[in-house]
DNA sequence: GGCTAATCGAGACGGTACGTCCCGTCTTTAG
DNA sequence: CTAAAGACGGGACGTACCGTCTCGATTAGCC
């Protein structure tokens, strides 16, 4: 009735140590210097234990990213109750860490390495919150009434991130004051928000 | 008084070889397939020609943006005097070329390269017209009372490219509708747009 | 008194499925190409079954030298009672046999095989019927007064057998002929040979 | 007219470093522990240097044996005038060198390298003498009528290196008067020599 | 019949070496 | 002095096997 299943099964020491290992050495030096053999290495681990279960090395990434071992898992905006201020105060928290010089680097290193592989493309994405967290935001601020109820979320919050993966590209410094110009930009300037009910 | 130069000077055919080579494998293999000695061979070129004059080939790919040779040079919005209209026929045009699978792992292969070299990223930036042509737009569209004067146009303008890096990253279809709910978002819905002077 | 034993009983079927897949896998691709994992395969076996038994590829290559899967186990001259002419024959048809190119590999792949594996090497030297039919048929031809009683039998045969051993090494063609001279030498020209008794 | 070179041309000193590393390596530790990767270390060598040069380890070998690196080149009997006795003298040189372990490894590696290049084989066989100096000291002995002139040369070469490879092949131990029993063999016993002249 | 071993197939594991692809530098010859 | 050609030392690739080590299943003697 079941699946048959012979022979000795798969060390999950073996598989933390390479994801660790994996984890370490991007962090520590980029996507394009990681190698399967640096991981290899780094890991104690046979190179065919890695080609045994990861295709590549943007696979390997992908599956870290999935472990929340590069990023925090769910990274959102809180929630006091003003919109408006949350999401400054999540751009701004994310300016921050992208504005030092290894958070930069791991922010391109991802965006490299999500160009290459969409496994990687779709963890990232959903990892940024853009997904869960974010939208969880907008969906608590349409019941409080905080923004229109047939507003675009998906589009609202691609509005907030985009600019920040353009920057990073572009290597346009982020100053002061970007966080409120695009939350200004994508719910409007607070002069023509919705009008408040009654 | 002069410069003295002796010996051959730089040979204009063997630049425009290497930088044509350059374009038509990154088109063909992608950016990461990309090889200084396949541009080499591709160009009839000894390696050395191409290491003398760039140091990297990301440095190449940039080289080649420049010259227009990857995308066209000035990809910006038409003017018909309805700005709205305008941005949404300049972003369907640019979700028709990022539809078709060539367009796709073009791009890709140039976020690939922005992440990897900066100035690869400056120059992609100003190609897509993030910075000329669409502000020029923008600054018209100032000028003709469609939208506010001060608004914030540099990050309105990453909140329309933005999303369209970012769906690219995740692999996120682009829909229908995606166009028109962007400049919505951006410029807020029509109802509650500026009001008309007077 | 005797060793106690329990458990599972070594299983003949898995012992010779392993020693027919390497003769057949030695047969096809020499002794070089042929790898454990394969004969495992090959005899759909698990590999830690061949270690069990068998330290080395050149001990289980010896072993199947043994059981006669390689050469036919006792390949020596017939006796018609002129001890040169039987010779002859039985040179002839080794001859014959290196003369094909499976032949030729086979025991070029024996030698090496021998080189490495002392073992290959002493058992090999018994299935080319150097010390056993060879030698019977000089015991005969001494009995017969074919030859003198004391005629060094051994360095006789290993003067017989060496110079084969030298023309594969050095991919020397055998000529028409070889035979006959090779057992002049040996056994001495016709003309000068000892005198018949009496 | 003359072909056309361009580029830059082959390394002598990495040619000799590769050759003279092939032949440490292998002396040390025998033909199949012998590696590429070991060579290229050793003789602080790029790997590809060497396979742009040589498709094998075993035409290395060869390589090296063509330049002396590993045997004398020339490795004749003397002459002294009394061919049994020079071949004695030769025979017991070369066994006493095949006595010590390291020479019987360096041969049996020989062996081995033989049957699986055919390269490696025709030049040993010419190193080992068996072809030149040998040869050469036969027809001497023809010429001062210590033999018959239509001795087959080479079968009787053969016949004195043959036993050689199959006793070192076999493991057997070679026995004090083993060359004096050979060159009997070869050349017939002393008291049925040919005739002296006159 | 249950217990204890040993064997079997399968195959994961840490390794070593393979032969290939490119890197960026250096060397040679032609123009 | 530039350019083509291409050899060089080096690093990583992805693959093939090595010999060892689990696994779960099966098989035999022993209580």
């Amino acid at each position: 009735m079941s699946e048959q299943r012979r022979g000795a099964v798969r060390s999950e020491a073996a598989r933390r140590a390479i994801l660790e290992a994996t984890a370490r050495l991007f962090a520590a030096r980029g996507y394009d210097h990681l190698t399967i053999e640096g991981v290899a290495h780094e890991a104690g681990v046979g190179k065919q234990t890695i080609y045994r279960w990861w295709p590549s090395k943007s696979a390997l990434v992908a599956d870290c990213l999935l472990e929340g071992m590069l990023l925090p898992n769910r990274l959102g905006p809180p929630n006091t109750g003003d919109i408006r201020a949350d999401l400054v105060t999540w751009l701004d928290e994310i300016f921050e860490l992208v504005a030092q010089p290894i958070g930069e680097s791991l922010i391109l290193s991802l965006i490299a390495a999500a160009a290459e592989n969409p496994d990687v493309g779709r963890r990232l994405y959903a990892s940024m919150g853009a997904t869960s967290a974010l939208v969880e935001r907008f969906e608590a601020a349409i019941a409080a009434s905080e923004i229109r109820d047939d507003a675009p979320v998906q589009e609202i919050g691609e509005a907030l991130m985009g600019p920040l993966v353009v920057r990073m590209l572009s290597r346009s410094p982020i100053t002061p004051g970007t966080a409120e110009r695009l939350v200004d930009v994508v719910l409007g300037p607070v002069s023509v928000g919705i009008a408040p009910p009654g």
